[in-house]
DNA sequence: CCCGCCTCAATTGCATGCACTTTGTCGCGC
DNA sequence: GCGCGACAAAGTGCATGCAATTGAGGCGGG
């Protein structure tokens, strides 16, 4: 039912992929939240396959950003610092507009068709569940980004929107995330005219505005942030100093 | 000594990054040609570890698209097709303007000496093999998105400049890989004044030269790609026809 | 009462073993 | 001579077992 490209880069074996997806899906919609343990076991008890697999589906997930692997510790999803989340909204950005680019003059009808009926899901899911909505509205850029039909775009795509979209359980208030269905469908229509600095404009507003609209000041000092805030300078790398220095200065 | 950016995603584990990044390695400097087989056990024999860490690192390398993994059958290095080539430059063209914009005007002293440094070290690889010309040209654009402090980025640059660099082997003329020494010596004046127009347009000219002069014509069918020609038409996915459809298209 | 140490359960890191799938090859029948 | 089917070798898919590391709770000392 749900539109989903199937990415055929290594989950697609089986099993592995099976268990990405639920995770991925279950950390978008909020089920899971930041920070959440996975621990190897209950996932291959949980999913009906042993810890092996479920250990290299946490593998390819922390490829993604979406967990965080730490050496003999319990897995955990991925708690992104506000300036990551900034950082990928940035790149998001710049992914997006040259999605629509591509795009822009481009659509079938029946591409059309099915953009269309997507966001008359959304609207149809207005009501609903917070986090289905959420879901919706990243699926929506998601398939946007699959009608250009190359592959690794839709991969990079995909994945810097689950990771805005994971930020967005972090940073955003309860009620803010009203993804502008509106957009969308002012989004569709320029690419229809196949109006290209418009539609590129149009996408550029648009993620800025969830962006801006979702990352409230840079929340000061929740919870235990407190290891993220020493973690650089507990840094024993040996390599590349200057980075180091600059990451210091950066995090303020 | 290369100033390789210590990814912490997944694979610093261990083993499997030691594997990682021996095989990334091998494959951008085309020791490892697209299409050669990478059999676990044979890895893991090499590496002094079981199949399950091989496999791992495989599995690593899929996601970034180094390597494809097909069910039942030995992983081979991968084999992107001429379009993916040009897909992956233009997404590496966006991202890597997204990095200049972030340089332009903010470097430290040190970040250009390193810079500078690296660049001479690429002159000095000038005479000699090929293949470290090559990765070394690779490694200065890792290296510069390394001085933004954005993980997310230097990733993302990281990947998608593998991947050209892969192409590279594939679809270039031997020596043609002038990868433009006298232009990352441009860029760095540029970054260094803070001209940040100029700084993203010198790099996106970049690019696209290395682009066009490397991907020559759509090399007319060489070796085995009937099995890559004739993968569209094979599809059984099943789900979402219209997808589908355009690839068709789009493949000519 | 608080702090440090020590032991133990929980959990990961990794190797090995077995079943299944694919592939190359040989022999048989036409 | 040629296609075709069975067999063997190679390789992957996955589960399980054991060693090593970590985190937590209890215990004793200050």
């Amino acid at each position: 039912m749900a539109p989903r490209a199937a990415s055929k880069t290594a989950e697609s074996s089986d099993k592995v992929g099976v268990i990405c997806r639920a995770l991925r899906r279950a950390i978008i919609e909020q089920a899971l939240e930041p920070g959440a343990k996975l621990p190897e076991d209950s996932l291959g008890e949980r999913f009906g396959v042993s810890r092996t697999i479920a250990r290299h589906a946490l593998g390819q997930l922390a490829a993604e950003g979406l967990v965080e692997l730490r050496r003999n510790r319990i897995a955990v999803v991925a708690t992104p610092s506000w300036q990551e989340a900034r950082d990928a909204f940035d790149i998001r950005i710049e992914l997006e507009r040259l999605v629509v680019r591509q795009l822009a003059g481009k659509l079938t009808k029946a591409q059309v068709a099915a953009l269309n009926a997507h966001v008359d899901a959304e609207d149809a899911a207005r009501g609903g569940a917070d986090a289905v909505s959420i879901r919706l509205a990243t699926e929506f850029h998601i398939l946007l980004a699959s009608m250009t039909n190359s592959p690794i775009l839709v991969r990079y795509v995909s994945e810097v929107a689950y990771r805005c979209c994971l930020t967005l359980s972090l940073y955003s208030r309860p009620h803010s995330s009203e993804c502008g269905v509106t957009e969308h469908r002012a989004i569709i229509a320029a690419l229809v005219k196949g109006d290209e600095p418009r539609v590129m404009s149009l996408m550029q507003r648009h993620l800025d505005s969830v962006a801006t609209r979702a990352l409230v000041a840079p929340a000061p000092q929740r919870g235990r942030d407190l290891l993220d805030i020493l973690a650089p300078y507990a840094e024993e790398d040996g390599a590349e100093r200057v980075v180091k220095m600059a990451k210091v200065v950066r995090a303020r």
